[in-house]
DNA sequence: GGCGGCGTTCCACTCAGCGGTACGCTCTTT
DNA sequence: AAAGAGCGTACCGCTGAGTGGAACGCCGCC
């Protein structure tokens, strides 16, 4: 899967073998899933504790928070998320509902933050996580923003269906996408996830054609009715986008 | 500084050169700080990026977001993040000041998360960063329910005085420890920097005996009496607590 | 009591990694 | 303009860190 002919390659083979959903892993299932041998697993899993980016248990390893810190340290996602808080309190405050902030990295978004209440809506996002750009709503505000090429290169490779909402037709989307633009927010209706709705909004460029990011608010259907939300979530991503500006020159 | 032997270690070493406060740092800097051979540094920092750790921009280099995605699949953090969002949530919205979440890690508090409005106390904390143990109230609370052996360990230590309001006497410091305690809760005054207050309590492991995190809000001298939200903030890591223990038998 | 899967340890081979050296570039400085 | 300092990049022969197959002891299960 990976190249992990050089010893660095082989560590990472490893922390990456940790899914989103694990949380220890036998190294008998490191060894499955990242095709090294027993020995050589064995003590890179072992240097990789020694430096403190696993933890070793009884039953095996687990991603160590000195991993949790180091990733902290990336510099855009954590100012984006320490100048994004704010807006998002805000957010949440006035909707109450679950509220996301989420970058694009390749053809995915990926969740900075997800702030929600007792109620929140069961969604299958989790901060730091992935999901697809064409069935959520963030990641149609991001794809809408995106240069020509991506946007196509999105759109001709094949659309995974995630529920019968999902829009999988390429026209269809494009059309949204252009909606997104002209109106300022995307909408998602149960596309990724049976009973979940979502608007989403850009947070722009000061040169207001490239996305920063994206917010979006979150709710199950019956009770939600994303249209109501729009105006709040586009002051939020408007009001986050000029805060990043005056403070990035 | 690190043992820097094996190529894991280097690569570490260059991960750990980014300080909380850089966001992109030049070959000659990460070869200055890492007392790594240039020719070294230069290939291991070709190679993170190749591995997406370490994004190359035209001013050097910088910690990527897959760094960033992978830190947030550490699963004890993660899911303690999650679980705690909302409890967070509604301190935040009775408060409206600053609240952290924080782990202890050594003799440090390490916060996990860090939420607040637009006017929130300026603090030296920071999402994924670390504070000494005996002059924040996180930081109190959780060195007060730290094994005996661990809590003299750092009150023999010399103490790092960060303001003139610094607790630096052991037998205050232990003082108050106990307090805390009895009362479920821990104060700092002005004790890490000038001008801010604190509150915590601590979340409790179901044996009532260890403690898993903490939990604190935080305000400015002047318009906030910490003691008046001790209540709200011993409300939120009890019910924290036993959420967690629901969830985790 | 035999069997399969697990974690751990050992060891001789070899190629990945090493770091000194050298080059070209862009800024300052004189 | 010339000289210099500091930077990023590229090259290359030596060597020991890293490799992975094999072997061992340990459960828990049929």
């Amino acid at each position: 899967m990976e190249d992990s002919d050089t010893v660095l390659g082989k560590a990472l083979a490893i922390l990456r073998a940790f899914g989103p959903a694990d949380s220890v892993l036998p190294l008998a299932e490191l060894v499955r899933r990242t095709g090294l041998a027993k020995g050589t697993a064995h003590r890179v899993a072992g240097d990789l504790v020694h430096h403190r980016l696993l933890d070793k248990t009884d039953h095996g390893y687990r991603l160590s928070g000195g991993l949790f810190e180091l990733g902290l340290r990336a510099a855009t996602e954590r100012t984006l998320l320490e100048m994004a808080m704010p807006f998002l309190q805000d957010l949440y405050e006035r909707t109450h509902e679950t509220v996301h902030l989420g970058v694009r990295e390749g053809h995915e978004v990926v969740y900075v933050a997800k702030i929600g209440g007792h109620r929140q809506a069961s969604s299958p996002s989790r901060t730091g996580g992935r999901m697809p750009l064409h069935c959520t709503a963030i990641g149609k505000v991001l794809l809408a923003y995106a240069s020509e090429d991506e946007q196509t290169a999105v759109l001709t490779a094949p659309l995974e269906r995630r529920t019968a909402h999902t829009v999988i037709a390429p026209g269809l989307l494009r059309r949204q996408l252009v909606n997104a633009v002209e109106t300022g927010v995307a909408y998602e209706r149960e596309e990724s996830t049976l009973g979940l709705l979502c608007v989403a909004a850009p947070v722009l460029a000061p040169d207001g054609l490239t996305a920063i990011a994206g917010i979006s608010v979150a709710g199950p259907t019956g009770r939600f009715r994303p249209e109501s939300h729009a105006n709040a979530v586009r002051a939020a991503a408007t009001g986050l986008g000029s805060t990043l500006a005056r403070r990035r020159p």
